[in-house]
RNA sequence: GGGCGGAUACCCAAGUGGCCAAAGGGAGCUGACUGUAAAUCAGUUGUCGCACGACUUCGGCGGUUCGAAUCCGUCUCCGCCCA
C-alpha cells in the first residue's frame, strides 16, 4: 500500500485489509487477481502523471498478477467530471481512436508489455441497451452525486451539472463489473467512481466487490494543480530526456517530495532519507531536485539518456552554454532580424518577435539583437529568451 | 411552455452610445535577482511593414446612428424561479 493515499484511515485499513485477505485467498486458490486502471483517452499524451497508477498496476504485475491496461474509448465520450468545477468538451469518437492507439504504446514504458491486457471499453459499454442503463440507474440515487464536492460546487455557483456527466461513474463501474475486477488502481480523484460506483453495481450484480487501491495526486510543473494536460502543467513522458530532466527541474522546491513520493522507485526508507536531508539543508535544494530529475528520467529513458540529460542542462543552464541540438533555419537574402524570427517560427507572430527584441530576450551567439528591423547578422546560435534556441545558417 | 437574469480577450471579471484593442485580477511571456525553484520588482500579452496609423475583436446574423461591446430586432446557448 506503499504510496497511497484513501484520505481516510478507516477506508485506508478496510482496503488495505480487504487486499490482503484477497491476496492470501488467490493465493490458495492458484489464481491470479485481476487488476485493472483505466486511462481516458483525452489527448494524445501521457504524462508523469499517469504513471503513479501505472507503476502500482506494473507492482501487481511483477508480483504476478493480471493486469488491464483499460482505455476508456466510450468514458472518455462523457468526459469525467471528477476533477471538474465545469463540464468537458466532449470528444468526437474519432479524436478518441486517435488518441488511444498512441496511449497502449507510450503505456510500455512502464507496463511490461508480454504481460499487459490492453482492452477498450466500448467494448461493452457500446452493447449496453437503455433498459441496462436504467438497471444501472437504479443503484444510485441523486443525493449521492449532489453530495459529491464537485457537483455541490457546481450547484453553488449555478453552473451546468449537466445529466450525462452522472452516467460517467455508472459506466466506469461497470466496467469493473465486466471485467470482473478484483482491484482497481486509481488517484483519489476517483474514489467516487471506484468505491462507490464500482463497488456497489459488482455486488448488486453478484460479484465479489473490488479492492481500490487508491494513489495520490501529483501536482504539475507548477507545484500545486494537479498535473492535467488543460492546465497546461504537465510533463509529458514522451517528449525526451533532456525535456524531462529539464521539466521535472523546474518544479518548485515545495514539491519534490510529492514527486519523491510518487514518481520515484526509491524506497519509503530512502524517500524518508532524502526529504529529511532536504529539510535539514544537508542537500541543497537544487541537488535534491536534480537527483530527482535523474531518478525520473532514468525510469523512462534509461540510465544513460538520464546522464545526459543531466549534463545537457548543466551546460545550458547553469553554465549558460547553448545546447548542442537544436532546430536549423535556413538564412535567405535580406532578411531582417524580424524577418529570421518569424518567418522561422520561433516567435508566434511579428508582433511577439517585435516585443521580444524590445525587451532584450533576442541574442545571436550571445550578442544582443537589439534592432529587429537591421539585416539579420549571419549563420550562428539565434536565442529568444531563455530556452528557446535556433541554429541559423547560410 | 411562462417569467427573470446572463453570454466580453487564455481564465475570472469591469464596462451600458464616442475618451474602448476594451479597467482589474489570475495565468503566460520578457528582463533584474537566482538554483530554469520560490518570493520580489519592472515591463509585456489581438494582427499588420507599428512612436501618435490601419485592420479584426466583446455569442451569431440583421438594423438604428456621423459613431455600438454598449440601443433595437432576431437566432443560438446557459443559470434561476414557476409548470
Amino acid at each position: 500500500m506503499q504510496g497511497t493515499e484513501y484520505g481516510d484511515e478507516q477506508l485506508k485499513k478496510a482496503m488495505t485489509d480487504e487486499l490482503r485477505e484477497r491476496l492470501v485467498e488467490a493465493e490458495k486458490e492458484g489464481r491470479r487477481l485481476r487488476v485493472y486502471c483505466g486511462y481516458d483517452p483525452t489527448s494524445t499524451d501521457l504524462h508523469l502523471g499517469h504513471t503513479i497508477t501505472m507503476r502500482k498496476l506494473r507492482q501487481f504485475q511483477d508480483l504476478g498478477h493480471e493486469v488491464t491496461f483499460l482505455i476508456g474509448s466510450y468514458t472518455a465520450l462523457v468526459g469525467d467530471p471528477s476533477d471538474k468545477n465545469k463540464a468537458r468538451p466532449i470528444l468526437t469518437e474519432e479524436q478518441v481512436l486517435e488518441n488511444a492507439q498512441t496511449y497502449a504504446e507510450q503505456a510500455f514504458r512502464v507496463l511490461d508489455r508480454e504481460k499487459t491486457i490492453v482492452r477498450y471499453n466500448g467494448e461493452w459499454l457500446s452493447e449496453l441497451s437503455l433498459l441496462d442503463l436504467i438497471r444501472l440507474g437504479q443503484n444510485f440515487t441523486v443525493q449521492q452525486f449532489l453530495a459529491r464536492e464537485n457537483f455541490a460546487q457546481r450547484l453553488a455557483s449555478e453552473e451546468p451539472i449537466y445529466l450525462h456527466e452522472t452516467f460517467y461513474a455508472l459506466m466506469q463501474g461497470y466496467d469493473a463489473v465486466a471485467m470482473r475486477t478484483d482491484v482497481q488502481v486509481g488517484g483519489t480523484d476517483q474514489l467516487f467512481n471506484i468505491i462507490v460506483a464500482g463497488r456497489k453495481l459488482q455486488s448488486a450484480l453478484g460479484q465479489r466487490p473490488l479492492v481500490g487501491v487508491i494513489t495520490g495526486i501529483l501536482p504539475g510543473t507548477d507545484g500545486v494543480q494537479r498535473m492535467s494536460k488543460s492546465t497546461g502543467n504537465i510533463i509529458p513522458i514522451n517528449s525526451g530526456a533532456d525535456d524531462m530532466y529539464g521539466k521535472v527541474m523546474s518544479v518548485p522546491d515545495s514539491a519534490m517530495g510529492k514527486f519523491a513520493r510518487l514518481t520515484t522507485r526509491w524506497t519509503p526508507g530512502e524517500i524518508n532519507d532524502f526529504e529529511s536531508e532536504v529539510a535539514g539543508e544537508r542537500l541543497h535544494p537544487r541537488d535534491a531536485k536534480m537527483k530527482l530529475a535523474r531518478e525520473i528520467t532514468s525510469i523512462f529513458y534509461g540510465e544513460e539518456a538520464a546522464r545526459d540529460a543531466e549534463a545537457a542542462f548543466k551546460r545550458v543552464f547553469q553554465k549558460g552554454d547553448v545546447p548542442e541540438e537544436m532546430a536549423e533555419y535556413k538564412l535567405r537574402d535580406g532578411q531582417s532580424v524580424l524577418d529570421v524570427l518569424s518567418d522561422s517560427g520561433i516567435v508566434s507572430s511579428r508582433g511577439e518577435g517585435r516585443r521580444m527584441v524590445e525587451q532584450n530576450a533576442v541574442s545571436l551567439n550571445g550578442e544582443r539583437l537589439a534592432d529587429m528591423h537591421a539585416p539579420f547578422p549571419g549563420p550562428g546560435v539565434l536565442r529568444v529568451g531563455r530556452r528557446k534556441f535556433l541554429r541559423v545558417v547560410e
